[in-house]
DNA sequence: GTTAAATAGATGTTACAACATTAAATGTAT
DNA sequence: ATACATTTAATGTTGTAACATCTATTTAAC
């Protein structure tokens, strides 16, 4: 369906103003489909890409600053979200020992299996995107890191 | 920046991961940027978004429900949105003649001024997207709409 | 006409986001 | 060495999002 459709807007000023009002839209849709998948394993989309971000690291601890430098919401509070997973045993967090005000965060062998349960839905769910070409998909990832460089 | 360097991944196990974190990286860049445009004038952007279905109403009032249908993020809860708007003024609300369920809301002279402070900050906003042409901004508008079509 | 179902909107509750502040450790300048 | 600034993470506060529930009204079924 298209955007138009969607939000039932006919007109709209520029292009560039579609887009804006697509981007954001297609972002809620995403979310939320992610939330669907998320919510039956009792986390939050935020937590989730800390997990992945901890299982990026392999076995080498990493610090709360080093995880919201990779988070895709760098707003997000990551000490919060640590502790999060360390209540529910996905993750374990020790004081790192050349910096004492930092503090090392690493995936346990449960939020590893979390996480390999939930591969098989992500990959799933990624699948979908392929009503689109893989050259499209890159096509359109590049145009958005343009868009972002007008930021500066 | 490409998302690579941004979010410090180098590899992704497809074009479509790539895609889809790229799209909500690149959504919470964008939500933030209106955050700090709107913020200054102390609405939030879903407020914003409200306001300006109601301008697209002209003068004539819209039921909640169908600013609902007509909103970005469909979730939102509409009602509390012109709560808010109420209590600034910049929208009023009446009770719908034909259905007393129905509420009925219309924008205010005092919104309208507003949406008027506003529009010169969000066109030059919006003209930041000249970094890409107005074709491709057609051209990722028209993939967003098809990829969102893989939801049945 | 009465009962049941559906719809519209408001409200209560819980968790989280946004933002500022704090505390401790480290770095830097003099 | 001391004073000041910076970095790192945690925490306090306020508002909002997410979700369920509730009330009133309308629609549909019998």
């Amino acid at each position: 369906m298209s955007i138009e459709t969607d939000i039932k807007q006919k007109k709209f000023r520029s292009a560039y103003q579609r887009l804006a009002l697509n981007l954001v839209y297609t972002s809620n849709w995403l979310e939320y489909k992610q939330l669907e998948i998320f919510k039956e394993y009792d986390i939050t989309s935020q937590q989730y890409n800390v997990l992945r971000i901890l299982r990026g690291q392999q076995s080498n601890p990493i610090k709360v600053s080093d995880i919201t430098e990779r988070m895709l919401d760098k707003n997000s509070n990551t000490s919060r979200l640590v502790d999060k997973l360390l209540a529910k045993n996905l993750a374990k967090r020790s004081s790192c020992a050349n910096d004492r005000r930092a503090v090392d965060v690493l995936i346990t062998e449960e939020g590893l299996q979390l996480l390999k349960e939930l591969d098989p839905l992500v990959a799933e769910w990624e699948n979908r995107f392929n009503v689109i070409t893989s050259e499209e998909a890159d096509q359109i990832s590049s145009l958005l890191d343009k868009l972002r460089e007008s930021d500066h």
